[in-house]
DNA sequence: TATGAATGAGAATTCATTCAT
DNA sequence: AATGAATGAATTCTCATTCAT
């Protein structure tokens, strides 16, 4: 009973696999359920034996990914405690996710037009506003906790600035997946110094 | 034949005007040609007499969107000389057509979308390769200017900086799409001090 | 008004040929209406101000052409007076026209395609079923012709061999359009020796 | 798996012969896909399990029609080895089958005109080509048989009396089509005598 | 009479989902 | 649980025809 129930997680599993696949490939749209079944290898019908629909399977794939995409930042802050280089880790382990898997960043690009007009837009609208608020946050307590050390000035808003450290590497993942030729790695050391610098102390 | 030419031309702009705001509240996907045309008060077939697809009068509406916007950014960027407020002024342009045209900005959802497995994936992914281009090199000269002028320093790589201002201005609108309580305004010039003080000479 | 009436008259005609070149050199189903006008030099409304469809311009072609060949046929019949050799030019003079309008014959086609589900079929069937009965009228009485002037057996049954002859010229033109390299003249030829030599009384 | 890839074929077969019907009733243009699936006691969407499209299908049943003709002729020609009556069998069968599946050969009209301006006009040409090269070939055969043998006179060109023969039931087809009241087998008949006389030696 | 913009009925086709085996 | 044949709702696009100018 317990291998039955491994065995399902993990056909489960194997299915949201194949799935982020497909999708990345070919956009969800046009995407056919039995183009997810056949790069499977399952049966078209089998899909139904584990997701109720086609939306329900592109969510669980979102899950996933950004599951995963968490837990390599989680991991890369994890091993540094200045804040100053945190920020830097956080923008360069965004880049390089964005330079390295440029197929399955691209799967934001249908995660956000599902937010408009499918039947389940509400709770993909609700799964992507939690997430950035967590990205916000979690920017916005690096550099708290660098305003509290002293390396970063303590009039920055935190907040504010957290937003849009968080929505240039959202972007830089659009224009990468638009425009293979930029480096996105340089780009966000350039761009990491600069703001850096802005974000410090005189002295720092 | 001037007028017949003016009128021709007009009622396509109405189907472009009609079909941008069907298109930005109900997606691409499940905007159908005929809310479309309902919307602009003409029969479905109309819709054919100007543009051959669906997906051609999408571009259609890709196009003018951009144009607007593109128009917009020439007007606020001619009446300021100076390269710190000019990129300030820019940031700032972008935020408020986030915020003011929330729903319009959310079609570039779809077209990003669009990009990925539509039979015009290659013309859309070529004009947006192309926009991103123009605006990173606007950006760019911004900086290059400052440069020369002695308000930037130097060693700034322009191009790679711009590429992440770009970057921040297309992510604060994803995260406003699905957050509504962002105050885009005030993040962006929270945003743009830090920064322009990590690209302005010590003493500038 | 006399001159009206013609001018009526001859634009009629340059419809009914328009479509005649524009319906042979795509087929009756893939002809759009726009085609035959733009073909003709006119718009598409003013067809309707001749014809009161499609179909009916079709019908229109029809005539005409099945007026041009049996013009033709006459024409080369009235100069010979033996029945022989006005069975092989009868024979000789199809095959002329399959091979030189090779485009305008393949319209049978899609005559008889016509009489299956249009909305005239019956019409047309009727049409095709006099015209036929007069080719096998004609034919047949050539060949009773020869019978009385003793050139043919009397034992031919003259209607059911011309039914035949008729055939014949049908067929050749269908193989001919199918099969370019089919050498129609020649075919008739060494068909119609054959034939003639068998209709022929021994000492014939 | 043997029962299933049986299941599967007789069920294409079913729609191939439920299309037959239909087709010839209505003609392929004025047949809906909706009409086939009814009268075969489908849904639409079967059709397209088994076809690609309307006219995949169509092309269906002019492979499967014509290969039932061509098993009776063959049949009814290897009971004879009589190159004379062997001609005489072919034309009467053709006679027999025109007469006896009138709604059958009335398909004909509608695969000739498909030849022209439909998107698979190229591959039905190719066909009705090599069928008809493969009838020209066996009338051809049988005459030279006959010259061998000393029935048919030396002189006669086999393969363009060939040409018009396989002529003559074409266009046979067409005009019973027309006209019901054509008696095929017994037109055929005296055509025939005529034609065999003309081809056979003086003494023959 | 001529025009060509507008119309909308109509048909082919797709594909997510169901369900009998 | 797995299968894949069957379903039919849904949607795009076509084009003959109409009619106001």
């Amino acid at each position: 009973m317990g291998s039955r129930t491994y065995d399902r997680a993990s056909k489960r599993q194997l299915l949201v696999e194949s799935a982020a696949e497909v999708f990345s490939n070919q956009g969800f749209t046009s995407t056919r359920v039995a183009d997810i079944a056949q790069h499977a290898g399952v049966a078209k019908g089998t899909v139904y034996e584990y997701f109720a629909s086609k939306e329900e399977l592109f969510f669980a794939v979102f899950e996933w990914i950004n599951e995963q995409i968490r837990r390599r930042v989680d991991r890369v802050l994890k091993d540094d405690g200045d804040p100053r280089s945190q920020l830097i880790t956080l923008l360069q382990t965004s880049a390089k996710i964005v330079t390295e898997h440029r197929e399955l960043f691209s799967m934001n690009l249908d995660f956000w037009a599902a937010s408009r007009g499918s039947t389940f837009e509400d709770r993909l609208t609700t799964a992507c506003r939690c997430l950035y608020q967590e990205y916000r946050h979690l920017a916005a307590e690096v550099i708290r906790r660098g305003q509290r050390e002293g390396t970063f000035r303590p009039q920055i808003d935190a907040d504010r600035v957290a937003t849009l450290i968080v929505s240039a590497l959202d972007g830089l993942g659009v224009q990468c997946w638009f425009d293979a030729s930029i480096e996105a790695v340089p780009a966000v050391d350039a761009f990491a110094e600069a703001l850096c610098r802005g974000l410090c102390q005189e002295d720092g």
